[in-house]
RNA sequence: GGAGACUUAGCUCAGUUGGGAGAGCGUCUGCCUUACAAGCAGAGGGUCAGCGGUUCGAGCCCGUUAGUCUCCACCA
């Protein structure tokens, strides 16, 4: 039997533990008389460190994996990470220029190489922190976004949709990140409010010589317009349609025409139509058959079109040119707004929205499938919380299709080839056979592209191998609710349409973790917490308890230091309850709770099954706060402030065999407490649990601790009324300024006043906590205390003070005739006894006839008291 | 414009089919009691944002107002 250390020090604990338990192959999936259970990680991106938001992802994660083990499964938690297209990219691009070459001068090929490298570097890290917050990972299995066998299963989904259909290539109008020089798909572009201006012109009628007024708040754009556009019905203007405006900018001549797109009341209700760098305006143009011009290029830098402006800088441009329309007089007002403009997520460069040639997924038939099925509760994903659902649903019937092409080198190329010659297309899952005629799409995709198929590209996938039978679908994904666009929907779709299923059939959100002012954490207001220096200061089992303890599914959390303070602080609790565990059961040999119980043993181990049922209950529901809040306070409050406080009786006194029941309920009751405790705080419940007598070789393969038979529960209310008791006493004598060790006799009496029958035991435990001996009866003086039982009353003249004994005394009697009154108005009440539940009303009554009692003892005492001393 | 969340003790937050308001930290008092002073024993502190409704009964359900926050969509 190991021993624990006088003082517990996290490292000591902690150091070393994990790489022993992947040596041991814990971890490690495939017991095939089991029932499988399966959760992937969200992948890390290989940009760099993980940060306390992966820390409690991961942590709730490990959480269901530990205790879905502990509970006979065979639980596969797979690892792995994602490439993060662009936001690697743009690392190594960084890492190059701190060089002093760019991505140009070493080439695609070249460059890819650099990236693997950054990759081999930053997964090395990220597998270490891992390490450190104990995810039980199998490491057998894990898979790389960007590795061989999720490029087939790319390759196999983008052939699959391309010949369905469902992927076709088109010229439309992107958000495109002139910084990044790529597109981006809808969702990686977030609005902000900026200040801008909005500029009105006069345009002159060709036909007419009339003027009238045009805004705008991208005046640069001007070059690429291709009309004016009108309302129909617009009265203003109608007399125009047809006819031609010149074009301030450049003295291009305009078409006239009407689109019912405009909106009468807005602005000046003629608008200047720019379909290369407009989506509505593009509407527009392909209603009306118009051609699309683009004026700038993929740098932001204005082309040839801007006639002297090319090769400026379309913010420039718009300077320059607003000043030259300043000085011709066509400009005629430049107004102050403030608008949202779309950002990149990335790069956080304005997005210019830009036409250009990209690969399309078509979306309303892949989403309407997911929402047929999301009806269905057979084959639907649970949200929990359920309200996730409405966010999820309702994005999918609002979905428009997805630009997943990308103007990058890092990630899966689009596995398409052109011909040299005649331009013709082939796309499949291998390179045509005369390859020296083809050349490749220059283009990777997306890298969400290849995260929708995480859940079964790392099984195997699109290969019926063993591991994707067994583990697919997966149980349950876990995840924040700010992808749940990008990540989670998508993986619904893709899981749906190729495996037939969605790709798990829970789906637990959280919300961001916040710093202690609530502000976001992130790196420009510099107020980011790294979970590793956490580690060091209060080690990973006080994090994961605070992670885990604090927050509700699917809210925000703010990282408050305090609280894991108080994290460690228990843990430091259940190591010094330990400790005398130990000390005590140098005789027991196993960690078995005997059925034949007496007193508190019986008593504690009623509140253990107890705490149990509900821990498991909220384990299922995924309510990890509750269920360790219920542990945190049995542990600290039930078994170390009571339980081992009374055992001190037993295990100090003559009666042997209850001394040996008494140790082996402290060694049964605490194996049960670290194995209910192990998937919050895994290494310390490693440590102690392997110490304890009758242990398993480790903690992480210990099974879930089972409710103890007992042969009867019969003591379990006088130890409760014990409890009372020694509370009474505690009060009385903090009321009376007496010391705690103080010696007092005391006698227990029923409500009617009779001697209450207790049990030497029940006398120890009174004298060992309160010091109190029990008498039958008490002459002279006394302070009587009326309790739900009868009351205590106690000798000690040290104690006596009439007048604070009255006061007390009629407080409580106010106290219990309210009580008294509220029950008797509810069961008077004839709606109340007739509609409420049976047990309600007996309870009710029970509690009614309880306080009566309680009320007779205090005004016997009142009356005592009051003559005697007039 | 649409959707959602939040408002409970000084602070941060729980509160699970509606049935007497809880925790941690902080505050006050007393204790070095042989597992633990990072502890123990006590205490104080809340018209559960306002208003209305349903109900025998509302922190919880419905409506409404106010404030805080988030997401989605955005008209030149």
């Amino acid at each position: 039997m190991k021993t624990l250390a006088s003082k517990y020090d996290h490292n000591t604990v902690e150091n070393g533990r994990y790489d022993h338990w992947i040596a041991k192959g814990y971890f490690t999936a495939g017991d095939l008389s089991k029932k499988p259970y399966t959760i992937v990680i969200p992948p890390p991106n290989v940009t760099g460190k993980l940060h306390l938001g992966h820390a409690w992802d991961n942590t709730l994660q490990d959480i269901i994996a530990r205790y879905k083990r502990m509970n006979d499964y065979d639980m596969l938690y797979l690892p792995g990470m994602d490439h993060a297209g662009i936001a690697t990219q743009a690392k190594v691009d960084e890492r190059l220029k701190n060089q002093g070459v760019s991505r140009y001068d070493i080439g695609r090929e070249k460059f890819l190489e650099v990236a693997w490298d950054w990759k081999a570097e930053y997964s090395a890290t990220i597998r270490k922190q891992w390490a450190r917050l104990g995810n039980s990972l199998d490491y057998t299995r894990e898979r790389f976004t960007l590795d061989k066998g999720l490029n087939e299963a790319v390759n196999h989904v983008f052939v699959t949709l391309y010949n369905e259909g469902l992927i076709y290539q088109g010229e439309r109008v992107i958000n495109w990140d002139c910084k990044a020089k790529t597109a981006l798909s809808n969702i990686e572009v977030y609005h902000e409010d900026i200040e801008g201006a909005m500029y009105t012109m006069n345009y002159q009628v060709v036909e007419t010589g009339e003027t009238f007024e045009v805004a705008t708040t991208r005046p640069e754009t001007m070059f690429g317009d291709v009309c004016v556009v009108v309302h129909p019905d617009d009265q203003r203007y109608q007399h125009l349609i047809g006819k031609h405006a010149i074009n301030p900018a450049n003295g291009e001549t305009l078409e006239i025409i009407a689109d019912d797109y405009i909106t009468l009341d807005f602005g000046t209700g003629a608008m200047k139509c720019t379909p290369a760098h407009d989506p509505n305006d593009f509407q527009i143009a392909e209603r009306h058959h118009l051609p699309k011009i683009l004026c700038m290029n993929p740098d932001g830098t204005m082309n040839e079109k801007a006639g002297e402006y090319e090769g400026m800088d379309r913010y420039a441009c718009r300077e320059a040119l607003v000043e030259k329309l300043k000085a011709n007089g066509s400009l005629i007002k430049i107004e102050k707004i403030v608008h949202s403009v779309g950002h990149s997520e990335r790069t956080h460069e304005v997005v210019e929205p830009y036409l250009s040639k990209q690969w399309f997924v078509k979306m309303k038939p892949l989403a309407q499938a997911v929402l047929e099925a999301q009806k269905d509760p057979e084959k639907k994903i649970n949200f929990y919380p359920s309200r996730f659902e409405h966010t999820f649903v309702q994005w999918l019937e609002n979905i428009e299709d997805w630009c997943v092409s990308r103007q990058l080198w890092w990630g899966h190329r689009i596995p398409v080839w052109y011909h040299n010659i005649t331009g013709e297309i082939y796309c499949a899952e291998n390179p045509p056979q005369d390859i020296e005629n083809w050349h490749q799409d220059e283009d990777v995709l997306d890298t969400w592209f290849s995260s929708a198929l995480w859940p079964f590209s790392t099984l195997g996938w699109p290969h019926e191998t063993a591991d994707y039978q067994r583990y697919y679908p997966t149980d349950v994904m876990v995840t924040g609710y700010d992808i749940i666009f990008f990540w989670v929907a998508r993986m619904a779709f893709q899981g749906l349409h190729f495996t037939g299923k969605m790709p798990f059939k829970d789906c637990l959100i959280h919300g961001l973790i916040r710093d202690a002012k609530g502000r976001k954490m992130s790196k420009s207001l510099g107020n980011g917490i790294d979970p590793m220096d956490v580690i060091d200061q209060y080690g990973v089992d006080a994090l994961r308890f605070f992670l885990s303890t604090n927050s509700t599914p699917g809210q925000d959390m703010r990282y408050i230091e305090e609280k894991v303070d108080a994290a460690w602080n228990f843990i430091n609790k259940l190591w010094n309850a330990s400790r005398f565990v130990l000390m005590n059961a140098t005789d027991i040999h196993d960690d078995h709770i005997p059925e034949k119980l007496s007193g508190i043993n019986q008593w504690i181990v009623d509140k253990f099954n107890t705490t149990l049922a509900m821990v498991k209950t909220n384990m299922d529901k995924y309510e990890f706060a509750i269920a360790g809040n219920a542990l945190y306070s049995f542990v600290w409050d039930d078994f170390c402030n009571w339980y081992i406080e009374l055992s001190k009786v037993n295990l100090n006194g003559q009666d042997e065999s209850l001394k040996t029941t008494t140790a082996q309920t402290l060694v049964g009751l605490l194996s049960a407490i670290v194995r209910m405790l192990h998937p919050f705080i895994p290494f310390v419940s490693d440590e102690i649990y392997t110490a304890l007598p009758g242990s398993l070789e480790s903690c992480c393969i210990a099974s879930y601790p089972k409710p103890v038979a007992m042969d009867n529960r019969d003591e379990v209310k006088d130890i409760d009324a014990t409890i009372e008791m020694i509370q009474r006493i505690r009060e009385a004598k903090v009321s009376a300024n007496a010391k705690p060790s103080l010696a007092v006799d005391v006698a227990l009496v029923d409500h009617d006043g009779s001697t209450m029958d207790i049990t030497q035991n029940q006398k120890d435990l009174l004298f060992r906590l309160v010091k109190a001996t029990v008498v039958d009866h008490i002459d002279g003086s006394t302070t009587l205390i009326p309790t739900t039982f009868g009351a205590v009353v106690i000798a000690a003249d040290a104690l006596i003070d009439i007048e604070e004994q009255l006061a007390a005394l009629n407080k409580q009697k106010a106290h219990l005739e309210s009580e008294i009154n509220r029950g008797q108005t509810m069961l008077t009440n004839p709606n109340f006894v007739n509609k409420a539940p049976k047990a309600k009303v007996d309870s009710e009554r029970e509690k009614l006839e309880n306080y009566k009692a309680q009320y007779q003892t205090v005004c016997t005492r009142i009356a005592q008291l009051t003559p005697s001393e007039k």
